[in-house]
DNA sequence: TCGCTATAGTTTGTACGCAAACCAAATCGG
DNA sequence: CCGATTTGGTTTGCGTACAAACTATAGCGA
C-alpha cells in the first residue's frame, strides 16, 4: 500500500473530470459548476453560504463560479430583503433546463465508474469512503 | 447512491489535504509538492516529463512546482548534455533530508484514514479504487 | 545540407481551492 | 442610542490543473 491513497484518489478524480467535461462539452460545464447547479436544482433560491458549504467550495471560490454561471445566464443573484447582507441564488429558465440532460449524463458516468461492481461491492465501497472521511475529520 | 461519488471523493481529498498540510506545516509543503519529492526520493535525476507523468501533473503545472522547490533550495535543474532539450531534476541535500520525516508523516496519515479497517477491507478498497480508475479510462 | 516535423519544457490564460484582508449590514452590550 | 463585534459576500494572492501557444533542440528525408 505504497500508493499513498491520495495518488489513487487523484487519478480517479482526474479521470472523472475528464469524462465529465468531454461529455458535458455541449454545455461547456466544469465539475464544480455542475455541483453548484445540482444543489440549486434541489432547492432554488438558497443563500450563498449554504450553497458553498453543500457544494464543497468555500465562499471565495463560489463567487467566481457564480459570476460565470450568471454571465452565461444560468443563474441570477438577488439581495435578500429581510437581511440585506444575504444574497439568494436563483436558477433561470436556461439553468433549470440543464437538469435532465446533465443528471442523466452523471448517472451514466457513475454507472461507468462502477461497471462490474455487485450491489454489495458498491455498498461496501461507499461505506468505506464514508468511514475514511470520518477518520480524517471530514466534518 | 445520489452522492455522485465525485462529491464523496472530493470531501476525502479535501480532508486529506487539510490533514497533510497542517502536519507538514513545519516544512511548508503542499500535497503536489510532496508527490513530486516522493518520486524524486525514489529515483533522483529523472527527467521532467517522467516526473510529471508519475506525479500525476502535466508538464505545465510541474514547471511551477519545480520553480518553488528550486527557489527553496530543495532541488536543482540540470540540462542534459546528450540531449539539450531534456532537463534532469536533482535533489539537494536539503531535499533529500526531508524524506524520513515526510514519509513517516504520510504513513501515519494513511493509517489514520484507514483506522478500523481490517486488512481485507483495505485490500478490497484499494482494488475497488483501481477498478474504478480502469473503468473511467485511467490510462 | 536544408527544410519539415517531432519532442522537451516553459509560458500564458482560464478555472478552482484556500486563506486572509475587506466592506457592508446586522446585532449586541452598556 | 452608539461603538464594538459578528456575519455574509466579495476581493486578493498564492498554488495548482489543464489546454494551447511558443521556444529550442533533435532527428528525418530529399
Amino acid at each position: 500500500m505504497d500508493v499513498t491513497l491520495s495518488l489513487l484518489l487523484g487519478r480517479i478524480r482526474k479521470a472523472f473530470r475528464h469524462q465529465f467535461e468531454s461529455r458535458a462539452a455541449p454545455w461547456d460545464l466544469t465539475v464544480p459548476q455542475f455541483v453548484v447547479l445540482k444543489r440549486l436544482w434541489q432547492s432554488d433560491g438558497i443563500r450563498t453560504a449554504l450553497l458553498a458549504h453543500d457544494a464543497g467550495a468555500d465562499s471565495g471560490a463560489l463567487t467566481g463560479i457564480l459570476n460565470r454561471l450568471e454571465a452565461r445566464g444560468l443563474i441570477t443573484r438577488r439581495r435578500c430583503e429581510e437581511d440585506r447582507r444575504v444574497v439568494r441564488i436563483h436558477l433561470t429558465h436556461e439553468g433549470r433546463a440543464l437538469e435532465p440532460p446533465i443528471i442523466a449524463l452523471v448517472a451514466s458516468l457513475n454507472e461507468m465508474a462502477l461497471h462490474g461492481f455487485t450491489p454489495e461491492e458498491r455498498d461496501a465501497l461507499v461505506q468505506s469512503l464514508y468511514r475514511i472521511g470520518d477518520n480524517l475529520g471530514d466534518e
